[in-house]
DNA sequence: ACCTATTTATAAGA
DNA sequence: TTCTTATAAATAGGT
């Protein structure tokens, strides 16, 4: 598969061949990698270069293939009954490669995958078994998600209060502000010089004024019971 | 490569992925010769099909190719080593431990237990999941009561085709019996006492037939096809 | 590393 | 399993 047809035969060319090596040691790989998703097989992967250099694949690992490998290479080897402990644990993962695919396979069917084996009956009881999680992950998510807007509300609350002080504060502060105001307005004809700049560095009040302050931090939820509905469009806002 | 693209998943049907096993299979080994001979390398692969079955190509030896790599890994512990296999199934046994609890932690939310661990997000995604299997699921289970339907369609409208058939017969006796009958009422003056003894072995046809008798088996189904409308009347009734 | 004409592998169907 | 064939993928030979 190549510009030219090629016989399989040792690559003369050093340079060609280390070329060629490294191009089809990916697609050995990668085949490999793909048979073994695909086919659901385990699969190892063992290259060594002609330079020495060690390049491997191993869809599970390559100890586990390796094992298994000698263990269908010599099943006569050890029937006479040598290491006992071996075989209990070769037994242990027997057993447990089992458990694992019978799992596997209860998955593949709960993830709507592989029903090809199943009959009406099964279907229904898988079909309500999933009715039955879609409804307990529904609540329970509806629960974290009421939790959420409860907390939120909670906290909107607790800004508006702050929000409904601020604003008694600043009312506060507004009436002696006037009222200094007023002080130095009746006293305009003796130092009128200095009107501007107490205007400027306070509070000014008057409805000239150039930069309305705005200090409302939130809309205070609707849902909230915590607070009077009155209390909803009393938000901080001067001017 | 091939008639269609294929995504790299594990193939659902188990026996396209078992004819494509095969396929494959044969190219990795293959390509592995390949490999060895064109880069002069020393490459081995080890396969184990989803059905425990082994197949491997060595371009040197198996045993070489298991040395060289574990020397390469610097685990020169011998594989035959009875007591690093004992570690060795150990260890695998608990790998395998370690991904049955995963599989089962992740089948247990899939049934909608043991949410208390997961997040808006996750219970959203879960949420969907089981909505997509649902889906399937019910596509498969209605898929299969559609053809159960058809079928029994199918075979009612052979057996309402026997009905009508046997109508027919039943009618040509009738008439048989009919004429049968006109000739010894003809001749009832002359040989009065056989009368009764005709009327109650053959099918009798008189008003004041004591026992109606109901052949039809089935109702024929309404969604039939191969019936003409008409013949949905036709059931084998007698009075 | 990238390009692309060609060869190969293989998916789908019988 | 094996064959066929249309098509996807790999890659030989260049740049």
């Amino acid at each position: 598969m190549g510009r030219g047809k090629i016989v399989i035969r040792r690559i003369d060319n050093s340079t060609s061949r280390q070329v060629t090596f490294s191009k089809r040691r990916n697609g050995l790989l990668k085949k490999a990698k793909e048979l073994a998703i695909l086919c659901d097989a385990e699969v190892g992967v063992t290259i060594f270069s002609s330079t020495g250099k060690l390049y491997d694949f191993a869809s599970t690992s390559m100890r586990s293939i390796i094992e298994r490998y000698n263990k269908a290479k010599e099943e006569h080897q050890q029937l006479g009954s040598p290491n006992s402990e071996v075989k209990f644990w070769q037994r242990e993962a027997a057993i447990l490669r089992q458990k694992l695919q019978n799992l596997q396979e209860n998955h593949r069917q709960m993830m709507g995958e592989e029903l090809s084996g199943l009959g009406v009956k099964e279907l229904q009881n898988l079909e309500s078994q999933l009715e039955m999680s879609l409804r307990g992950v529904r609540i329970k998510k509806d629960q974290i998600l009421m939790n959420e807007i409860q907390e939120l509300n909670r906290k909107g609350n607790i800004i508006h209060q702050e929000n409904v002080e601020l604003y008694k504060k600043v009312n506060l502060i507004r009436q002696e502000n006037n009222e200094l105001y007023k002080k130095v307005y009746e006293t305009r004809d003796v130092d009128g010089a200095n009107k501007d700049s107490l205007l400027t560095n306070g509070l000014g009040i008057g409805e000239d004024s150039q930069v309305p302050v705005c200090l409302q931090l939130c809309q205070p939820q609707q849902q909230s019971y915590e607070t009077p509905t009155r209390a909803t469009n009393m938000g901080l806002q001067l001017q």
